[in-house]
RNA sequence: GGGUCCGUAGCUCAGCAAGGCAGAGCGGUGGCCUCUUAAGCCAUUGGCCGAGGGUUCAAAUCCCUCCGGACCCGCCA
């Protein structure tokens, strides 16, 4: 059974794989072999959004694996509209619905020029952490610098072709009257709200009212403006659904891997790209969607989305990387709560890369340390990083003095043997952990069930721990019910953990004890056994 | 209405491209470390691979049908 591997393996270097030989076979130059994301700028960019780079990129190293030069052209879209107001942010922000994200205000005050170039900059941000290289376009300035001018051109001159192809392909009838092609209203500003009706070829020129759309369920009103524009001006945009095939044209684009939701703009954009530009569009594959996890807030403060900024918060760039590569099909959910397993993860990962962990398959152990020079993007490290359990350090966090945090945790790690092989990453692994402790940290209680006898055992504990003062005699209470009872420690101490943390393990009970206050645990234990019915 | 994905151990999933012994982690259980030490180690438990059919010497894997769960599109970008 001959197996053999290409790259390192992974899915992304199949993709290469396959792409190099499409463009071999259609003979096209090799030099290099683009692939493109596109960047949404009209809200806060999320797990998503990296994704989507990170996919391309990755494909994009793997053409880079096989020898060949290849490119990511990161492209922002800052041309749209806003059409809705990000959550978290104020609903003045209304006003500017319709506008081009461009030319609206930077939300966070004036850090960029514009809320989409602030937009763009958070996911850029990102992109660097995670170690993704790109060359960067925005959509703006390649409309302002005129390098579509002559895809918009051939659009416009085919125009009736295309409103046939997208109404052939989704059925949607509008272009077959609207040009597809949205302009800047010269009089309110706003770009959805213009209604481009007829195209002059002789001085490319388009005619338009500002007539208003609807948008998201909402009725944009415009401001009644006639005007003209020139589309070589840059003061408009073509529509998506013929936008994709032009800049794939124009920035020579030979692969884009797509999230489902825009699968239909992809068709009928190919076939813009083929039919009527004349270039046999990028290769694409098609991934399935990041979802949040219902039900469960990240934080309490308003409009905390799942962002990649909030990950860095708990985890490294490469675990997030993990998270995005390990698997390409399939829909995902996601929240904040995967951090701990894919830091973990992806210690188990480099483990296998260092030829650290205990005998695998073969063929198994070349893919995963494949999966992880991805997550490295090609550029691991010559030394593993400490290892460490994100349980522990978070346990560890929660015992931990405050204001010595990082002192304790590192002794106990020492003691614990953690520390043999070195400590690389451990302060941040130990500020992750903070992190975490302080966002996520409150005990979640459970209900405890526990018989008479074990109740009877909680109770006359309480009794105990009244009378007595020091850690060692909260300690010896439960071994002195114990006796007293005839139970086995293990069993009562199990229930204690439980009441107390919602696991059943813990501290010493007795320094625990002692450093909660025994009137709270007095409380604690009660109130358990009241609900336990059992008294 | 159109389309996509998922279903494998109690849980999270890998394995499916390219058919060849049913896997991992977590959990559970038992044990070790002279009562708990939030560590660690050892052992052990776990399965109609959603159902049915087809192809094959051989199917978790390929094909068809169905069931269940989820998502996307059907505004716009």
């Amino acid at each position: 059974m001959p197996k053999e591997i290409i790259g390192k393996g992974t899915w992304y270097d199949k993709a290469a794989k396959s792409l190099i030989e499409r463009e071999k076979s259609l003979g096209r130059t090799l030099t290099p072999i683009r692939t493109e994301s596109g960047l949404g700028a009209s809200g806060f960019p999320h797990i998503g959004s990296l994704g989507d780079a990170i996919r391309n990129y990755a494909v994009a190293l793997g053409v880079k694996l096989q020898g060949y030069d290849s490119e990511l052209v990161a492209f922002s879209d800052d041309k749209d509209g806003l059409r809705k107001v990000p959550a978290g942010l104020p609903k003045e922000y209304e006003r500017w619905l319709g506008y081009p994200v461009s030319d609206i205000p930077d939300p966070a005050g004036d850090c960029h020029e514009s809320f989409g170039s602030h937009m763009t900059s958070l996911l850029l941000e990102a992109l660097d952490k995670c170690g993704v290289e790109y060359k960067f376009q925005s959509a703006a300035k390649v409309y302002e610098l005129g390098l579509l001018n002559r895809e918009i051109l051939t659009i416009l001159e085919n125009v009736e072709k295309a409103g046939k192809i997208i109404k052939e392909e989704l059925g949607q009838e509008k272009y077959l009257e609207t040009l597809p092609y949205f302009p800047i209203c010269e009089n309110c500003g706003r770009i959805y709200t213009t209604n481009a009706y007829e195209y002059v070829p002789d001085e490319h020129k388009i005619l338009y009212r500002c007539t208003g759309m609807e948008v998201k369920k909402k009725w944009l009103n415009g401001c009644g403006h006639e005007g003209e524009v020139d589309v070589l001006s840059g003061k408009g945009k073509l529509s998506w659904k013929v936008e994709f095939a032009a800049r794939w044209k124009a920035l020579d684009i030979r692969f884009e891997a797509y999230g489902k939701d825009i699968a239909d703009s992809v068709r009928v954009n190919d076939r813009i790209c083929r039919e009527i530009l004349g270039f046999e569009p990028p290769m694409h594959v098609q991934y399935e969607m990041f979802l949040d996890k219902g039900g469960k807030k990240i934080s309490k403060s308003a409009g905390n989305v799942f962002t990649p900024q909030v990950w860095f918060r708990y985890g490294t760039p490469q675990s997030l990387n993990l998270l995005i590569l390990k698997r390409f099909v399939g829909t995902r959910s996601c929240s904040v709560d995967d951090v701990p397993t894919h830091m973990d993860e992806f210690d188990h990962l480099e483990e296998i890369y260092f030829g650290k962990s205990g005998i695998i398959d073969e063929l198994e152990s070349i893919k995963l340390s494949g999966l992880y020079e991805y997550c490295w993007m090609l550029k691991p490290p010559i030394k593993p990083s400490v290892h460490i359990p994100y349980n522990l350090l978070v346990q560890l966090a929660k015992v931990a003095p405050k204001g010595s945090e990082t002192d304790f945790i590192r002794n106990k790690l020492e003691k614990y043997g953690y520390l043999k092989q070195g400590a690389e990453g451990l302060e941040e692994r130990i500020r992750f952990a903070l992190n975490w402790l302080n966002d996520f940290g409150r005990i979640t209680k459970i209900e405890v069930k526990m018989s008479e006898k074990e109740a009877e055992a909680i109770e006359s504990i309480s009794e105990m721990l009244q009378k007595v003062k020091t850690a060692d005699e909260y300690q010896s209470a439960v071994f002195q019910t114990a006796k007293n009872l005839n139970m086995s420690p293990k069993n009562i101490f199990q229930i204690l953990y439980k009441i107390l943390l919602g696991s059943s393990q813990g501290p010493r009970f007795g320094s625990y004890v002692e450093a909660l206050g025994s009137d709270k645990v007095i409380k604690e234990l009660r109130k358990a056994v009241k609900k336990s019915g059992k008294k």
